[in-house]
DNA sequence: TAAATAAATTTGCAAATCAAATTAAATCAA
DNA sequence: TTGATTTAATTTGATTTGCAAATTTATTTA
């Protein structure tokens, strides 16, 4: 009920009880102990074009923002960024800090993620007591019921109890995933699938994630290692990845295999950026665009595997750099669409969603809120870190 | 809870009671109402082992097998087989028909599977009204919710309610689903995946299907076309696949692929069935060795795609024809093995799982006996043919 | 034959939810 | 301005679901 308030941000009690199917009657009783817990509040609804209607007037309800107040924190390469929401979803502060190292021991990451946490509060004049959930997004393979990092390019150790060692840390519940999973729990929450229960983020950063949600849950694997469509194979004995194996698409498409290529070609020895390279295939230099047209290629095909396996109503291909414009080109989509099994009734619908910088900690802003609010309504959390 | 019995077959009311988590007292009311309407029965246990025990012995409860009869068929490529069973899933008889043709027009389907279907229960003794529904496996594109086929290779048209003309013709109700759907439903109820709630299963035919199951629910996708393994891409541009496109798994696994190969060969120009082919790889023919090695490491990587995407805890590869037995072989699940996102926890459980050729008939008769068990508790059917 | 033991059932209660009746808050029409 | 009308929200009373605890039943053991 909750959640379905926070979606739909104001929402009338019959309104509810049309879209959860639960009566009128019973939406009256659930709010009533909402309302009396302080998570949501009543907002005399202001909106002109309601009051030409007769009869007593609906009553909007909203998630009442300073019940709780969460922050979301992205592991990055040199940096950690984090945003503080209040409980209603809005989003209070952020604070970027960089960072000396890109790989860490866990509890010199704790310290940095503590005091990143200090810094955002105390700009927003909140005391890190007053926040009541930590999402936290970072690259690599996490089981995040466990909270257990089995391997990311930010620690040097394997198997880390991550989840664990910030919670200790912070004093406060910690909630880990993966960064690509977050970044799906965004679209859902502020994003571009807020109507959709199934359907498939697909990011690309430095590698290549995909989150996949299926009956407005996150699917994640029976390790939680799922979802793992950068190394999914598109060449048999292909391009080496820099995971040691050989053939994934992350090896086709990534910044670091569009560098080699170029390193290859006596015309493009000196490029050390992917800017570079893609400006010079614009301006139609035929090995720049031998090279960027593969990946397209390439990238085409994986999304298309993605797609026979799935069948799913929505792909949002959801990215901070501009850089990736190449892969999200209608010739590659059109490729797609071209390699996937043809029936009468059209395919799903692709959608391209460039998010700022903060779209890594949204995500796991987000992540916290519904995480929090489940806290909040059944008294513990679901998952057994 | 019918479900839960079906597992077990026999079980007592105490087990349920800590196998559901459902409190004891309410298994007594649950059970006395499947008791009354006849679905289930008690059968006083036998096990002498039991007798040792003091107290009151525990009175085990089956499905009661003559409540229903339902009927699965698989329409293959010249015959239908059917089976029929009692509600209890106890196969009471079978029956292959030969077919003239393989391809069809919807009405003329309907009448063989018609005559089939008489043909099954007269042997049985049992007359086509006792039969509660019919399963029915067909190969192609299926919208199993609908009831519709897109695209089978069974029939002439695409875009056949072939659901809805079986069930005007035979007068009960009918469940249509893709055949590999099935295969999974039946490796639930009969086979090797009775414990597990989430598991995959790849079968070979003439292509290759696969059935997804997520949370003890068939996963179909959005417009019932997903979990199409056969044409997910394996090499970019590459060997031409029946369905139009290129580089599917389907053109390098199949028996018309290593056929095809096997033609350009001088020396094998005159093989025509894929055994002959396997038995020459097998006496250390390189070339057929060459062909057969390819199909085995391409269908690795497929495989390895479907691990990184689901990280699953078991696949089944299930089929009914041991000239699958190179796809099969053991380096091929190590090059699968090999190929996947390597963390310090133990991969999926991979099975191999050799059925008779009624197993297709027989997931069309767990599927059946699955929506018929719905009905006969819910009232109506789930779904919205 | 009585005591002990364990399965199954019954009983009475608590929570969740709903349909229907009622109340509340507004507009409309005279 | 006032009563009729309309629509939202709440209250009421009933139903359903499921449970814990007490009781009954069926058996073995002493």
């Amino acid at each position: 009920m909750l959640a379905e308030i926070r979606r739909y941000k104001k929402i009338p009690r019959i309104d509810l009880s049309e879209s959860t199917g639960i009566s009128r009657a019973t939406v009256t009783t659930i709010t009533a102990d909402l309302l009396k817990e302080g998570l949501i509040e009543e907002v005399r609804s202001e909106t002109p074009e309601k009051d030409l209607r007769r009869g007593r007037p609906k009553v909007d309800l909203k998630i009442r923002g300073a019940a709780h107040h969460v922050v979301g924190i992205k592991i990055a390469n040199k940096s950690l960024s984090t945003v503080l929401h209040d409980f209603e979803g809005i989003q209070i502060a952020d604070h970027e800090v960089a960072l000396e190292e890109s790989v860490f021991e866990a509890d010199a990451l704790a310290d940095e993620v503590s005091k990143a946490i200090e810094g955002l509060t105390s700009t927003a004049g909140l005391s890190a007591e007053e926040v009541s959930g930590v999402g936290v997004g970072i690259a690599g393979t996490v089981d995040a019921l466990q909270g257990f990092v089995y391997w990311s390019p930010s620690l040097h150790q394997r198997n880390v109890e991550l989840g664990q060692v910030l919670e200790d840390r912070l004093g406060v519940p910690v909630f880990l995933d993966n960064d690509a999973n977050l970044v799906a729990v965004a679209e859902r929450a502020f994003g571009l699938a807020k109507e959709n229960s199934d359907f498939i983020v697909i990011t690309i950063e430095s590698g290549v994630g995909m989150g996949i949600v299926i009956g407005n849950e996150l699917y994640r694997g029976n390790r939680g290692c799922g979802a793992e469509l950068g190394h999914t194979k598109v060449q048999l004995d292909g391009a080496l990845c820099r995971c040691g194996q050989r053939g994934c698409l992350e090896a086709y498409v990534a910044d670091y295999a569009l560098l080699r290529e170029a390193g290859i070609s006596g015309r493009h020895k000196s490029v050390s950026k992917v800017e570079d390279l893609l400006s010079a295939a614009r301006d139609g230099d035929s090995v720049a665009k031998s090279i960027v047209d593969r990946a397209g290629r390439m990238f085409a095909m994986g999304l298309a595997n993605i797609v026979n396996i799935f069948d799913p109503e929505l792909i949002i291909l959801s990215g901070e750099q501009m850089h990736s414009d190449h892969l999200y080109a209608s010739e590659v989509i059109d490729a797609m669409r071209n390699s996937v099994v043809h029936i009468d009734k059209p395919g799903p619908e692709v959608v391209i969603h460039k998010w700022g910088d903060l779209m890594w900690a949204r995500g796991a802003a987000a992540f916290a809120l519904d995480e929090v609010s489940e806290i909040a309504i059944t008294g513990h959390r679901e998952n057994a870190q």
